[in-house]
DNA sequence: TTCCTTGCTAGAGCGCACTCTAAGTCAAGT
DNA sequence: ACTTGACTTAGAGTGCGCTCTAGCAAGGAA
């Protein structure tokens, strides 16, 4: 089932290729997010599916999932009995989340979008009639 | 020009009304984000603009912004001098950074959504075809 | 008066996710 | 034989943003 002679990497090549450094590779490793097979001098070989495994790892991490929850995802993966149901479930769960986290943050930038308005607007109507409207800008800028 | 009989909060007040603890509002005046003016015995009273300030500050947090580059904004503003150019700059930078990251983001959601298709794909089979695709759903979980 | 609440300061502590250091092993190249 | 470079470990250190503690002061209610 599995292929044979799968062609595998060392640490410093999955570091190149995923962009994480060897020092967090062992980290996560330390950490239960990955299990990778060692030659006889005890050297890391990464397969094609750890590599998978820590790209994945990378999505869910840029969208906020904390090491121990994606060691507890782990932990299902490798639990040798079928969590499929449970690994999907808490998936969908961390899905929900960044959803609303996106959904959350848009509305600060739509506060941050609006505060830049009013500056270009202060600015225009500067240009227009004088230096007289920079007084209330200056205290308004944060409170505003 | 400024409202002589201003209603003003003490701490406690705002961090009610705001939703950021008594600690963190001392720590934010402390890092230079905030100058709130004090009672002769040194209690602090929030006036409107301060806690639009806070407000404001939320919005440049909960989009990323770290302290330092809030308290550059805070003394760009308070420096007495018409910055509204820099603060505008400044401002847009960061609104950019955020558009970059929420596109990042989005781009991660994605693999995980791939992901629970994917296992919902392979609950569905098993349910048509017994238990035979469990084995190499296991493996594939982090990997694919 | 005594208690309770709310405030104050300086500074320590915490949780997270790395990130780095020290000291060593190993294999290949010159 | 020696050097180089990539690897190993345990564990310490870092940066960030809070978060909490200790010890004190002031004001109002019972």
């Amino acid at each position: 089932m599995t292929t044979a002679n799968e062609r595998v990497l060392t640490i410093g090549e999955v570091a190149e290729a995923t962009g994480v450094t060897d020092h967090t590779l062992r980290y996560y490793e330390k950490a239960g997010l990955l299990v990778v097979p060692r030659l006889a001098n005890g050297q890391r070989r990464y397969r094609e599916m750890d590599v998978k495994a820590v790209e994945f790892i990378g999505h869910l991490r840029r969208t906020g999932m904390p090491i121990r929850t994606i060691r507890e995802y782990a932990d299902l993966v490798r639990s040798g009995k079928d969590t499929s149901a449970e690994r999907m479930r808490l998936l969908e769960q961390h899905r929900e989340n960044v959803v609303r986290d996106l959904a959350e943050q848009q509305k600060h930038l739509d506060g941050i979008t609006l505060k830049i308005e009013w500056y270009r607007a202060a600015m225009d109507q500067r240009q227009d009639s004088g230096a007289q409207f920079v007084e209330s800008l200056s205290s308004a800028a944060l409170a505003q």
